[in-house]
DNA sequence: ACCTGAACACCGTTCAAGT
DNA sequence: ACCTGAACACCGTTCAAGT
C-alpha cells in the first residue's frame, strides 16, 4: 500500500517523494523533542528540528494535538507488536496479559508525559491514534481469554477493566517523578488480585508508592 | 484566626474587608464558570463574572493555575468532611473505606474536569491544596485501619494503592462521557477485590465500561 | 492597599507569496 | 503540489495610572 497523506486519506491520494520524507523528519523530530523537552514545546522548535517551516507542520498534521497522537500511535505501535510476540510465543503461558502489562510498564517512563495528554479529545483528533487503541484492547482481551481458560482469570472480567486499574501507574500525581520498579510491580500485583479467582492468588511483590511532599524535595 | 493573605501568608497580613470580598466572589465565579464551561474558560470571563478586573483576579491567585487549584482544594475539602463523618458516626464499620470510596465517586462526575488538571505541577502550586491532598491520604488510612483490624483488608494495603487504583475511574480517556453508575460500581468492586483478604471477597455489581468509538457517537 | 484595563509576551494556526 | 515565514488570533500575565 503506497503512502497517503493524512489529511485526505479518503481520496487515496500518493504523496509527492520529498513530501513524504517531511512528514516523517516531522515525526521523528517531534518524538526526539517530545523526549527531551516534554509535550510543551512549541511548534515552532518541532519545525525548526525537522528543518522544515511551521506551515509544513500544520499541512501534515491539521494540529499539534494530531501530532502528539501520532507520536503517541508509533510507540504504542511498538509496544503492541511485543505483546502480539508474546500472545504467539507462548500459547500455555496463562499468565501472559499480566506479562505483557509488565512490559508495558517498563516503557511507561518513556510515554507517561505523552500519555498524559491522551484525553477523550486527543484520542479522536487522529484517527490513527484511535485504531491504535482498538487494537489495544483487542491485544488484551486475547491476552486476558488465555488466562481465563487456564481459570486463572475471572471470567467477567474485561480489557477495559484492565486497563482502568492500570491507569493510575501512569497518572497519579504525585508520582510524576520516576515511579521505583518495586512500586509498579507492587501495583501490578493488586491489579492481578482484582482479576484473578481467589486459587491463582499470590503475595505482593514491592512496597506500595510513598508521596514525597514538595517541602522534603530537591531542585523543583 | 483571622483571614491572611494566600499571596503572603507568612507575614500574616490580615486583608481589608472589601478585598476579601472580592477574593471570595472570585472562587465563587471560578467554580461556577469552572462547572459551566470546563477548565479552559478564559481568567477575562472569570474575572468578569465575578464582578472584578483581570488584574484583581492574579492579585490574589499567583496563577490561572493556583485559581483551579483553590477550587478544587474546596471541592475535595467538601468531601473530606463526608469522610470524617463517616469515620465517627460509624466506628464498627469494616466497610467505611469502600463507603466513603463511592460516595467520592458519586461526585466525581463534577469534579472530573478539574481532577485531570491535577498534575504534579498543579498540586504543588498552592499549598492549600497540597495539605488537603495530605488530609486526604490520612482520612484513607484512618478509613482502611478499619477494615483492618476487622480482618476484611489486607494489612499491606495503604491510602496509595487505593487512591492508584481509583485513579482509573476519574481518568480513563475513553470515558470522558459520564459514567453509568453501574460501571463505578463494578470497578470499585474490582478495588475492593484487590484490597480485601479472600474471605472477604464478593461477586461485581454492573458491568464494564465499554468504550464508544468516536464513529458511533452522536454531536461529537 | 487595592483596583483597573491597556499593553505585553507567548503560544498555535493561517495564508499570501514564492518555487 | 508543496513550502515558507510574516501576520493573525487568542490566551495568561504584568504594570502604570488611578482611587
Amino acid at each position: 500500500m503506497p503512502p497517503r497523506s493524512q489529511l485526505r486519506s479518503e481520496k487515496m491520494v500518493v504523496m509527492r517523494r520529498d513530501a513524504l520524507a517531511n512528514r516523517q523528519r516531522l515525526l521523528e523530530a517531534a518524538d526526539a523533542m517530545f523526549r527531551a523537552h516534554g509535550v510543551d514545546v512549541g511548534v515552532a522548535e518541532i519545525a525548526a528540528a525537522a528543518g522544515v517551516g511551521r506551515g509544513t507542520l500544520f499541512r501534515n498534521f491539521a494540529s499539534k494535538d494530531a501530532l502528539i497522537a501520532a507520536v503517541l500511535a508509533e510507540r504504542i505501535g511498538e509496544v503492541l507488536a511485543t505483546g502480539r510476540e508474546m500472545l504467539h510465543d507462548d500459547p500455555d503461558d496463562a499468565d501472559v496479559a499480566f506479562r505483557f502489562v509488565e512490559e508495558l510498564m517498563a516503557r511507561q517512563e518513556e510515554n507517561r508525559a505523552l500519555l498524559q495528554t491522551l484525553t477523550e479529545e486527543t484520542l479522536h483528533v487522529a484517527g490513527e491514534l484511535e485504531k491504535t487503541h482498538e487494537a489495544m484492547m483487542e491485544l488484551l482481551e486475547a491476552l486476558l481469554e488465555r488466562g481465563r481458560r487456564a481459570g486463572a482469570i475471572r471470567p467477567e472480567a474485561t480489557a477495559v477493566d484492565l486497563m482502568m486499574l492500570i491507569k493510575g501507574l501512569c497518572m497519579y500525581p504525585a508520582t510524576d517523578q520516576p515511579l521505583a520498579p518495586e512500586t509498579i510491580l507492587r501495583h501490578l500485583d493488586l491489579v492481578r488480585a482484582a482479576l484473578t479467582t481467589p486459587e491463582y492468588s499470590r503475595p505482593l511483590r514491592g512496597l506500595s508508592a510513598t508521596l514525597v511532599p514538595a517541602a522534603a524535595r530537591q531542585g523543583d
